[in-house]
DNA sequence: CTACATGCAAAGAGTTTGCATCCGC
DNA sequence: GCGGATGCAAACTCTTTGCATGTAG
């Protein structure tokens, strides 16, 4: 349970954890990979009736800046959360299925090298989402011309 | 100019060309690189006061559906706009001092050609944007510490 | 003259905030 | 019991839409 290890990490911090914040871990744990804060009030409202959508976003802001989760900002102008993992990666999301791939760093790094020598710039940016098409959406679309 | 051809391209469809989005096309002319809705907004105000940020929305996505403009999404939520050049080309965003830098596509496509090998994935994003911080301000960040 | 475009204002979606109350530690 | 956290509702920002009017071709 990545709850605990969270769970001890706030309190060390000084702050509570809630069982508010308990259902919203629990449910950036069931979506594999990415939830924008709708789904994860979907998630939570069926566990716990009544509660806010504000603490919803209030809690990601909060879990955001204790390094809990991370964020992205994707093309039709959703933020999506996920749980920050010890090892860096990126998404794929198919704009047919909505699946998403995990995508490793090592790919990505060797573009961060060209950018930083070629222009002197420093990307930031810790994780990214790419849209396009799955194998398998991309196999249909050829079959459907 | 721009503008004659865009004109000319709109008019043989069947739709006119306006001094609205003759300002429109030219805020995306001053503007290098990107510009958001509300900025636009700000140049076409000086020049046409009287005139609608509506408007400025509704030809925005008209003329992305035109294949005049595109689009991308950022990091902070924003969206951005700028005239589809011919060559397609990314941009690098300094979070510090705001500049951008053009990133031309062949850095970035073995990127996009090792994720088809390996994932079979194709990635349909045209146009990236990435936060980080230019050589300069890089070099402030460090002279302050 | 006829559709396409515009301006205005109101409506929507998504997100944030103030404040009284609640509850984890 | 104290200070952080929550729920509720109102406020806010960004974007879209309906409708009457204007205007490019």
């Amino acid at each position: 349970m990545k709850d605990d290890s969270t769970a001890t990490l706030l309190r060390d911090r000084g702050f509570r954890f809630t069982p508010q914040r308990h259902f919203i871990l629990e449910a950036l744990q069931n979506a594999d990979g990415h939830s924008t804060p709708e789904q994860i009030f979907d998630h939570v409202r069926f566990k716990a009736p009544g509660m806010s959508l504000a603490t919803v976003y209030r809690n990601l802001d909060f879990m955001l800046k204790q390094g809990v989760v991370t964020t992205a900002t994707v093309q039709n102008n959703q933020v999506i959360y996920e749980l920050k993992s010890p090892e860096q990666h990126h998404h794929l999301i198919c704009q047919d299925c909505n699946g998403s791939i995990e995508l490793p760093h090592e790919l990505v790094d060797p573009l961060f090298a060209r950018i930083q020598s070629e222009h002197g710039f420093k990307v930031c940016t810790d994780h990214l989402v790419f849209f396009g098409l799955c194998a398998e959406c991309q196999q249909a679309k050829t079959v459907a011309l």
